[in-house]
DNA sequence: TCGCAGAGTGGGAAAAAGTGGGAAATCTAG
DNA sequence: CTAGATTTCCCACTTTTTCCCACTCTGCGA
């Protein structure tokens, strides 16, 4: 499982450093080979075998479906293979840091199988987002979570 | 079962040291190991198998919900690994440090299976606000609490 | 009151990780 | 086929992290 948030620099020719203590493990799991793409605001992180299961399941999808074509489309379309370099670096495509907005400071943020890398700006205004659906005491909480007790 | 409050610093290096009295228990349990993520306005530290547990929930829930899917990114998104050093220290992130404002004092509040770490401002803020509240006598008690007895 | 022990705190040095840039190789277009 | 541009690989420097040691403070007992 990938857990945790750290700060992380894009440098000036696109390449990302993934922190040490994930290379031991995503070595393990796919030999340093990643596939990255697109989500709405921020870019996933796979290795190799989680993705596959993930495109499978994307192109099995109803593609009359116009949302699940879309999905199907940007998800697909979008992912690219990149491999650990010898210091751990990836390299980010320009499209993929265009289509996230980002460009220098950016977050990795470890989510069970795969990542997600946002750019720092955009993730500190959902931080702001979040707290104030809080404060609102939104409603409509589905009964898993109501009943959570963490 | 943890319980009580106490008063600690983090010092420069953004070190905490866990009082001993708690020591030999998390030695026990998890080898020293613990899970640091953050709440709302805190953070949280759970000894390493409690944390998987609360983690299964979190994996488990309906992750197309968009305010489960959040709790579910930010909470292990922010999730952090640390092992107690040779002097029952542990290291908070920087990125956890500034998620929940702590830069030296802060209190550590047993709550049960895991602790609260609260910066020192924000928790007495929180009780000023705690009396407010029973002052104006706020009604809409869930069922759970209205029948609960002290 | 003094000293000892356990706990807490701070800091220094070695090691590891992160960062940037240059040169070689490959690709593209004219 | 050649010149320019882009990509890839590798080296070197800087910063951060980690580990360990030493000092201080507090409380307890002699």
């Amino acid at each position: 499982m990938f857990r945790g948030a750290n700060k992380v620099t894009v440098d000036s020719k696109g390449r990302l450093a993934i922190p040490t203590r994930y290379r031991e493990r995503i070595g393990q799991r796919s030999d340093g080979q990643l596939v990255i793409t697109v989500d709405r605001q921020c870019l996933l992180i796979y290795p190799l075998p989680d993705w596959e299961e993930i495109e499978r399941k994307l192109i099995r999808l109803p593609n009359l479906h116009p949302q699940a074509r879309r999905l199907q489309q940007f998800m697909v379309g979008y992912a690219s293979d990149v491999t650990l370099d010898s210091h751990g670096r990836v390299l980010l495509a320009k499209e993929l840091r265009e289509f996230a907005a980002i460009d220098r400071q950016a977050l990795l943020i470890g989510q069970g199988n795969k990542f997600e890398l946002w750019d720092e700006a955009r993730w500190s205004q959902r931080i702001d987002e979040w707290l104030e659906d809080e404060q609102t005491g939104e409603s409509g909480l589905p009964p898993e979570l109501e009943s959570l007790s963490l």
